[in-house]
Parts: C-alpha cells; structure tokens; sequence
DNA sequence: GATGAATGAGGATTCATTCAT
DNA sequence: AATGAATGAATCCTCATTCAT
C-alpha cells in the first residue's frame, strides 16, 4: 500500500528521473545506459523492458520534462492580460525550472546538437510563446523596440531564463553561491523581474 | 621551407578546426577521433602525430578558442575608460565569437558537463571579466543596480553574449534567419548597446 | 471441457505451428523464442509452461514431423511388395511432405548443422528407409544398378525428394511456379515416378 | 619473402576461410564474430579493419564461393558442344565444390532462408545453368522429357549435385564413408555420369 | 608525417530463462 | 495458463590508442 511500490509502473518514473539527471551532465552520448540503470538499482537489460532503446529513452526523458512547459504556455495564451501578468509568467517558469533543475541543461544538450527533438521543440514550444511574447510587447502604447527587434527580445528572454540554470556548474565556482539553491533562484526571478520593467518602461535615448 | 607549409604546421590548424566544429556540435564524448580525421582527410592514427590524445586536443580546441578572449580581457582591464567602452567591448566580443562560431558552443558544453577544463576558464576568463564588470558599475554615479545584484548582472551578459551563438541552431529553426550570418551578428550586438544603455540609465522605479 | 480446448492442448499445437515454420526458415539459433511466441499470440515467458526450453521445443518440433514418416517406412517395410509399390511410396511421401511443407527445410538444417538430433534421425529413420530401399533393389531381376551403387541411389532418392521442398524458396525466384503449389508437388511426384521406371528398367549401356 | 606472410591482404583470406567453414555449419545467425576471429587468431576488433560487418562478410564468403561458379557456366556456355560435355561438365562442378567442401552447405543455407543474397544467386548463377541446361536438351533427337518437365530435371540436377556435399553429415552417420573424401566425389561423379546417360537415353515406357 | 592493422575496453542491445503475481 | 519484470550471458560493434612500416 505503499505510495510507490517498486517494481510496478514507478519503475518507469525512476528510470525516467535517473536518466534526466545524467543526460543533463553527459549529454546523450556521454551517457552510459549502464550507468542510469544502476541509479535506479536496476541491470541494464531490464532497462529494454520500460523503454525500447537509449534514444528512446532520451526523448521521453525530454518529453516529460518539455510537456509541463508547453502547458504552462497555452494557460497563459488563453488568458487575461493583466498588467503584471509578464511577473507572474517570468515566476511560473522559474519555478517549474527550479522544481527540475536538469531540464534546462537537458534542453541546452538539444539544442546545441541540433538533435531531432530540436524542430518538434520549436515548433511545440518556442513557437506559442515568441508569439505571446511578440503579442504582448505589440500592446504596449510606448514601446522601446521596433517589431524587428521582437524576436531578439524574446532570445534575450530565453537566454536569461534557461541561462541561469544550465550555467550553473561554472556560476558555482567563480561565485561562491549555488544558483540552483531556492534562494538563489528566487533572487533571480526578482531580479529578472525587474530587469523585465526596465526594459519596458526605459527610453535610452538616442545611441 | 616556410613555417605553415600545408602538411606541416599547416595540419595542426586544420585539425583544430575540424575537431572544434565537432566538438561544438557533439561534445567530447560524442565525437569521434576518427570522424575528426576523416574531416581533415587524414587517418585516425595519424592525428596522434599531431596530438598525445582527445583529451589533450580537446583542450588544445578550447585553449586556442579562449586564449583571444582572455587577451582581450586583459587589453581592457588596462585600458583608458572611455564613455563608450562598453559598447567597444560588446563589439569586440561579438565579433571575435562572429569569426569563430562553434566556439559559444564548445563552452556550453564544457560549462554545462562540469569539465574538468571548467575550473581553469573560471580563474583565468570568468573572474578577470567579472572583476572589470564590477568595477565598471560601481563607477556609475547613480546606478540602477545594487552591489549584490552585480554578479546577476555579469551572469546575463554572460548569457546574452553566448547564448546569442550557442542557441543559434534553434533560432534558425524558429526564424527564417540564421543568427551566425555577418547581418545577424551586426543586428545583436547593437540591440546589446541598446539594451547596455538600458540597464545604466534606466530606473524602472519600485516594483 | 474437451480435451482439446482452445487455450490449453490446442496451445501445445499452435506453438509447434509456429516454431516449425520459424525454425525451418531461420534455424534453431535464428530463431528467438519471442518470435514463436508472438506468431501464437503468446509472450515469451508463457512459452515456458508449454515447452521446458527453447531446445526441447525445437526437437519436439522435429519429432512430430518426423515421427508420421518413421512410421510410413514401417508400414511399407512389413506389407506386400506389389509391382507400384515403389510408385505408391513416393506418393505417401510427397503427400506428407506436401502438407508439412516446413519439415524438409527443418531437417535441413538439422542435417547442415551436424546437430544433436542427427544421430536418432539416421538410426530410426534413414537406416531403415535405406535398408527397404536396398532390398527393393536386390530383388530386381536385372539390375541397373551395382550393390555398391546402391548407397548412392539411395541418397539420391533423398535429394530429389527433400530438395524439391527445401529449395523451393530459390527455385520459386527462378521459375514463376510456386514449388509448395498442389499442383507443383503433384507435378513433381509424377515427375520422379518416371525417374523411377527410368532407373529400373533402363540400361544405359557402355559410359 | 613467405608466400602469404600473415598481416598482409593474406588476413582477408583467411578470414575468409575461417568464416566460410564456420557459416556452412552454424548458418549466419549461428556463427559468432568472435569464433571467427579466433579461428584466424585474431581478435574480434580486427576483423572490423577487414570487412565493415558481420552481415557484409557473409556475403563476401558467398560471393567468393559463387564467382567460379558463374565463371564456369559462362565458359561452358559458349564452348563447343562435344557429345560428352554433360560429362565434362558434371565432372568440373563435382571438383569445384570438392575443393570447396563448405560451400554446398553454405549456399543451402542462404537458400533455405530466403536470404537477401539469394536473388543474385538466381539470376547470376542458376539461371544461365538452366538455361545451358534446357538448351542442351532441347537438342536431343529422341527427347525423353516434354519441354514442361525440363525445369523439374533441371532441379533434380542441381538437387542431386548439391545434395551430395550439403547432406553429408548424415550421410556419413548411416553409412561408414566420408561424402567429401576425394574417392566419395570420384564415385559420386561416375554415379552421377551414368544417372545422366540414363536419362538422356532411356525409355520407361508408359506408366 | 602517414597509414594499415591490431587490440583492450566498453557500450548498446538481444536473448533465453526465471519468478512472483 | 498467462504475464510483466528482472537478469546473466552473450553478441555485434565502436572507439581510442599503439606500433611496425
């Protein structure tokens, strides 16, 4: 009667959260399926038995950790605007990214290799939020970008984001503090937040 | 007689630049010895006349890759501080990383991986960079960002620089353009002065 | 609650069904035992409440083919010899073998590879065959045929018979006809009862 | 200065025949790599220097044994039909494939599996055969066989040629000789000879 | 400097088999 | 009688590296 009796369809999850915590620091390559079947006390062959291949396995390790964020995205699509919604979205995600401090430097892997999953991921993903994203800065009444520069605010965005968090080997040594640490992640998000005003309400002036 | 005949000195080069462009896209474990052979159409056992092994040309790759940007550091720690030197500095950043393009890359996946490489590139790159950063905003007269916001500031510089280039594969996918063209590049770096001039005199007022 | 009930003696039947058209076409180790399985409809692990081991059920296979033809020989060995009984013989044969069209290619294999089997196939089957044969022979008036010819006439009535099934898949690529077809293996059995009158009666003369 | 120093294109060879002795008994499926390499003495590692997969030296041990095959056909083709070419040419596939003891079974093998190869077998090499055959006896004066039957003789050649060699384990387990003993193909061949007078100049009468 | 050949180590995957349910 | 899950033992193949030529 326990909540996660071994053996059963847990094993699937276990599997899934070995895997993602190696993928993320090794990459697929690097990434030995020997390896994640010991962290979750398992033989290699009994990995074949919940997931039919290592490249298999990677995607739904991916899958997993994108689909919350692509819902995150279409809630936010449908739904008020109101005038601090950009907080609360810069918030949601934040948390999510904390709650699964792999993801980010999973989906970095991805990009950087231009993997397969890649297309499916900016199409599914990316493509829903630069278009609230552009939306959104279209309705502001002064705005400080010009339509071409949309799309390199959202990258900045996106870079800002995820950078925090799949940076955060190199971060931890040069300062002293650990940026997956709750504290750190919550002073991020304020930070952005206020990073996101000033780039809303600022005029620059001329160059 | 000359000291770059192609098939002496010359081989080394190309070698480097076979194995950063694999590397960058694939990571060390990912990338074989013999496919960065065949890229510089030699044999696998012929690189080891050239390299003692992939670690070490992998850390040939990345010093070579770095080295400029250390340099470059070091000529502006010393340097007169001009009004602009911030702009001078994005310039010059974004258009050596323009010249070499795997190079963001070939970081992210040392950053990300934890490489041993990582230690070094903190002491020698990160933290003589972010010295000057600081400097440079603790001399701004009425600064928008408090003292321990700094190094949040230098992570996203950070982040924007490279992950302007190291993201490129999915940007492409997302937009029509490809963000390693000489346009693209010139197109960022000045919404980077755009967005510099934002954060420094800019007050975004209370929350 | 007959005795062969769908689901329990029937299954026995069906997974020799399948491991005899598998077996015959992959041999004993190109053929997984999870294929078997999935052509009954079964999983592998069920198997084993059938068959004890992947070899077992492999000779049950073998014996059940064999076992009508051991039989046919003795039949024939203890009845009258009329003057067709040699036409009436390769009929029973080329029937049997015409509704087994898997056994030929079976022990085919068993034959190429030397296997286990073989000894007990050529003891209670072939030696007997070969010993009706061989009295057959002796009791022709005027043979064609030298005693120390015999052996070979024998093996030859073999290789006319198992080959036309065993090489069927080839013969089926040259020829437009199917070997397996009815009318091919009727065909066929006329074909070599002519062959048989051929090697009684006729006398070739000097080479 | 040895005729076939080891390291050198000799290697290829003898994995060859390594390879070919090992798949005529185990068939594709049944042969290990490694039992291969360990025949040549060398470690299964190497042989991947010498043939780029397990699959791809298959079919060069097939296309080795094949090739004097089809030589030889084509060189009959065109010759002279002297009266006692069927002889000669008997005479010539029985030493062929006495040399080459493996390579009856071998191509049994692929033909019992349908294999991939098999097409090519076809139209390269058994093919031409029939066709030679069928011409040659479409030349007889007094034919024994109708034109529909010819492609059954035609079987029972290649049936009874092939036989000989691929049946031979067993052959040797009923009776006392050894098929593949230079006296057992000589005889063999004179069998073969005489069966072929027979059928070329007999009349069984009606049925 | 270049290469063909060899290899030990490892890595993904298959497979026959077992066992608790 | 059926099955999901687990596993030890192969098996094919890759790879970094070495070395004689």
């Amino acid at each position: 009667m326990s909540a996660s009796e071994p053996g059963t369809a847990a094993t699937r999850e276990r599997i899934l959260d070995a895997a993602e915590a190696l993928f993320a620091e090794h990459g697929l390559a690097g990434t030995a399926v020997r390896d994640i079947a010991r962290d979750v006390g398992l033989t290699a062959a009994s990995l074949y038995n919940h997931f039919a291949g290592k490249q298999e396995l990677y995607e739904a390790v991916l899958a997993r950790g994108v689909q919350p964020l692509i819902e995150m995205m279409q809630r936010i699509d449908g739904q008020d605007r109101t005038s601090d919604a950009r907080a609360a979205l810069i918030e949601d995600i934040m948390k999510h990214l904390g709650g699964r401090p792999h993801l980010p430097r999973l989906i970095h892997h991805e990009v950087i290799s231009g993997g397969s999953y890649l297309a499916k991921l900016g199409r599914t993903w990316l493509r829903p939020l630069i278009a609230t994203g552009i939306a959104e800065m279209k309705r502001e009444e002064e705005p400080n970008w010009s339509e071409e520069e949309f799309p390199l605010v959202i990258t900045a965005w996106l870079n800002l984001v995820f950078g925090h968090f799949a940076m955060a080997p190199i971060l931890s040594v040069v300062f002293d503090t650990d940026p997956l640490a709750p504290e750190s992640i919550e002073r991020q998000t304020r930070f952005l937040q206020k990073l996101a005003r000033m780039m809303a309400l600022s005029d620059p002036g001329p160059g």
